[in-house]
RNA sequence: GCUCCCAUCGUCUAGAGGCCUAGGACACAGCCCUCUCAAGGCUGGUACAAGGGUUCGAAUCCCUUUGGGAGCGCCA
């Protein structure tokens, strides 16, 4: 049997972290098994489902690289299937039409409620209770009135459910149009899904969807109900921290398999292993070893994962993230070369591609002002000596490259007794603008021989120009 | 209120009766390395929610309490 597994968002909101982890989990254990990930898009709420909420999530998947191998699909496109279920479940007395009001509904409830009771459908119609002319009936499903439904999660183990807790649901509005539970089983079963896998809020459904699916004889799926992220606070995830679209992360230069990475080891692990390729997590997960407990977001740790897998990533692939990050900070460059050259010379100290773009913007354009703390503390009387001899001994390196200008460097302290430091630091602040870059040598490599000199000539300049008015 | 779920460092987790004076990771502090920033290495502190059982022995099994969460819609 091939294992189907399925993510089925609702395109009511955002696309977050939440939706992510389960449709990860879906999609790795559909990988792991050789299996087949469908998506569906559950969009019969037409009062707030919306095009760009679809999008998001499409884009989403995308980026993330979740892609389905089905799909995706929509409920809304499948409405004739749902009216055809629904007419054969009144057809074989298994749902029936329900005329009461909301206003009766609303009042039982409150009734109930103040019995301190569950409030559920006391079944006033479903022994038929006549046709109330004008008012156009919702369809509930008959539920069982005993025994107990028995939900083998392969998470939670066996959940017990009595009927007589549950009460009949409405499958088909006043207007004919299907609810999601209704929907959800039927998808499951012509989708022939082996594996539910989502949210522990939905365990609560199982039971109703277990005794329509067994209404139609068809095959129960495997289950497996996921624990909840919640916000770093351990209070519910809000948009302050994650719950706001996944592409966010994009745009604040995560990675998409530090995200994954992140979000694969919420709830579960493979020994000590915190770092996982795709790869390592299609081969190690497995549905069964998920924890029962919800865990909190942690911002520093996702942090900080993306930046384990910065380092690792090739510089190829830093390249293709680092330039619209570029181009965010209105630098725009086509010099793959030099944008792979870059992302390796920083791959080894940004946290994301958002501040490695922040921090590389030197190697692409003029630097017209310096970090006034670090010019202050480098680009001094005592500097412009050292950079002096450097403009001379740099011009004389005869191949440029790391090694060669390390070695000139290298030459350079020793002759004049001054320590690296006292010429690295002032070189760097001379072509960086900063106090911070790549190992200076690398830095000038990439950087270049011409450009270097420019720097180091407008350096020296700057100390001439600024010296007066430091005397003075 | 009712039903269901959950409970190890601040956080993510290891732990499926003796290997646990509870291991790893993030964060934090100190040290080392060092041309800056990082990365890396080393060191340090902090946890089995509480109470009862079961057992020679419990973080691990059972019960109760407490605390958190979810569901109870003509939402998904």
């Amino acid at each position: 049997m091939t294992i189907r597994t399925r993510f089925a968002p609702s395109p009511t909101g955002m696309l977050h972290i939440g939706g992510v982890r389960t449709a990860l989990f879906s999609w790795l254990y559909a990988r792991r098994h050789n299996g087949t990930f469908i998506l569906r898009v559950e969009d019969t709420d037409r009062e707030r489902s919306t095009e760009a909420a679809t999008q998001v999530i499409l884009d989403g998947m995308q980026w993330l690289g979740l892609a389905a191998d089905e799909g995706p699909f929509y409920q809304t496109r499948r409405m004739d299937r749902y009216r055809e279920v629904i007419d054969e479940f009144l057809r074989t007395d298994r749902a029936y039409h329900c005329y009461c009001s909301k206003e009766e509904l609303d009042a039982m409830r409150t009734r109930q409620q103040a019995a301190k009771q569950k409030p559920r459908y006391d079944g006033t119609c479903r022994h038929g209770r006549e046709a109330r002319p004008g008012v156009s009936p919702v369809v509930r499903f008959k539920n069982p009135l005993d025994g107990t439904v028995v939900v083998e999660d392969a998470i939670h183990g066996n959940v017990l459910f009595e009927n007589t807790e549950l009460d009949d649901l409405i499958i088909a509005r006043s207007d004919g149009s299907p609810t999601y539970n209704f929907c959800v089983v039927v998808d499951d079963m012509d989708m022939k899904v082996t594996h539910v896998i989502r949210g522990d809020d939905h365990l609560n459904n199982t039971p109703r969807q277990i005794n329509m699916l067994e209404a139609l004889g068809a095959k129960l799926p495997v289950y497996a109900h996921v624990p909840m992220i919640l916000g770093p606070d351990g209070a519910k995830l809000s948009k302050r921290h994650g719950a706001v679209s996944v592409l966010q992360y994009r745009e604040d230069g995560y990675l998409p398999e530090a995200l994954l990475n992140y979000l694969v080891r919420l709830g579960w692990s493979h020994g000590d292993q915190e770092i996982f390729s795709i790869e390592e997590m299609t081969q190690f997960f497995d549905i069964v070893d998920v924890n029962k407990s919800a865990s909190a977001f942690n911002p520093d740790k996702l942090l900080w994962l993306n930046q384990q897998h910065i380092m690792r990533a090739s510089p190829q692939r830093l390249a293709q993230f680092l330039k619209p990050q570029l181009a965010v900070l209105g630098i725009h460059t086509d010099d793959e070369a030099k944008l792979i050259a870059v992302a390796r010379a920083q791959q080894e100290r940004a946290k994301t591609l958002k501040e490695m773009a922040e921090n590389s913007g030197f190697f692409f354009r003029d630097v017209d002002t310096y970090d006034a703390k670090a010019a202050q503390k480098n680009l001094t009387a005592d500097a412009r000596k050292a950079l002096q001899a450097l403009h001379g001994n740099l011009q004389a390196v005869a191949v440029w490259d790391k090694e060669s200008i390390h070695g000139a460097l290298q030459a350079q302290s020793t002759e004049s007794g001054l320590a690296l430091g006292k010429i690295a630091q002032p070189l760097r602040v001379a072509v960086s603008g900063t106090g911070v870059s790549p190992p200076i040598d690398i830095t000038l490599e990439v950087l270049g021989r011409g450009e270097t000199l420019k720097r180091l000539v407008r350096a020296i300049e700057w100390i001439d120009a600024a010296k007066p008015a430091t005397a003075g």
